[in-house]
DNA sequence: ATTATCTATAGATCTATAGATAATGC
DNA sequence: ATTATCTATAGATCTATAGATAATGC
């Protein structure tokens, strides 16, 4: 094993990439620092060279997968305006995403968990969500940009909401149909000038 | 110190109901059995007396925390349809059930965690998303009942989802931000026959 | 006789650090 | 000389159980 400083590099970055996946699949809470490392071929003692603190890591591995899904999205945009959002809908709302967390969003797999966790990962949240809602405003119809803004929050929301509640469940059907519905009403709402008919 | 069955009776819902609020705001993994028997002004030998496993207090907790909140829906509910759904929307989406996660919706608090516990805990979830859908579905106007079912879940997920995110954010004009636009944009998408207007 | 609770503890974690080793890089 | 990694471990947890105590309930 070697110990230059483009191999610590190279260590770091696949530490912070297998704690990415495997929070997002069991949780910030869900292993220690003693499985990570196993994990990335390692042992524990080591694991303070590259990380002041476990709160840490939570912080760079959390902004590490907004990164990797913020990549996917940008896959989506390179296919135009209104015909893409209806393909990122799609990609985020399926059953694989559905069965795999670790490569997965963020939000849907650790919102709540990052809501406790310190100011740090929080302010990347932050950040990360702007960044989000304006590439799915930047592909809404219409002039008015604003109301685009706006129903880029409601989406942005709803895709998070019904992979979370699809997760919960454990009726195949019910989480099936979630994914379903929300894809379909959404890509309705993505596709039309206005929001709503007045009364 | 008592010891009946009466008795056995009231400390075991005090377990569960101080659980169910100490898991929603420090998360399913927040806490140990010795600082929740200590809040209960019990010590930690009792605990399996009244239950089998950490995992049968977790089920039990989040059931308890469905109803809490199934409660507040029927309230808002008793006011007639149209009228309360806005009255439900504006219930969830507002900075005082963002700041209170310990006696609000179990969703938003704990869904992710929720989707990696036991079965039972996920069927319970099951039930519960199915009971909450159907209230939506039914304060909705319209006479087609799988647009109002489809809608409803929509609706749901929105809702969810925008609390998770609004938690989740250090930012605080941002979080109020996701809050309001979500809430007025499902208000008006409550209050109007058809989702959204063909292109 | 049964059992709800207590004290005490086994055994398995978990984070973080100390000190040794072996490589890099000046 | 510095440092990335290793082994080992301190000290603080955590879940679960054993056995004692004191009350209920037949």
């Amino acid at each position: 094993m070697g110990y230059s400083k483009a191999q610590k590099t190279r260590t770091h970055k696949r530490i912070v990439s297998i704690a990415s996946k495997r929070f997002r699949e069991k949780g910030l809470a869900g292993f220690g620092i003693a499985e990570l490392m196993k994990e990335a071929g390692l042992t524990v003692g080591g694991f303070y060279k590259h990380f002041g603190s476990r709160d840490d890591l939570v912080a760079e591995a959390v902004n590490s997968a907004f990164g990797g899904w913020q990549r996917r999205l940008d896959v989506a945009k390179s296919g135009g305006p209104s015909v893409s959002l209806a393909k990122l809908i799609d990609d985020y709302l399926n059953e694989t995403h559905r069965d795999n967390p670790g490569s997965g969003c963020a939000f849907s797999a650790l919102a709540p968990e990052i809501a406790r966790s310190d100011k740090r990962t929080r302010s990347l949240t932050s950040e990360q969500v702007r960044s989000d809602v304006q590439l799915i405003a930047t592909l809404l119809p219409g002039r008015d940009k604003r109301a685009a803004r706006s129903r880029a929050i409601l989406i942005f929301s709803a895709l998070v909401g019904a992979m979370s509640l699809a997760r919960a469940v454990s009726d195949e059907a019910l989480s099936r149909e979630i994914l379903k519905t929300v894809a379909e009403l959404l890509k309705n709402l993505a596709s039309t000038q206005r929001v709503v008919n007045s009364p």
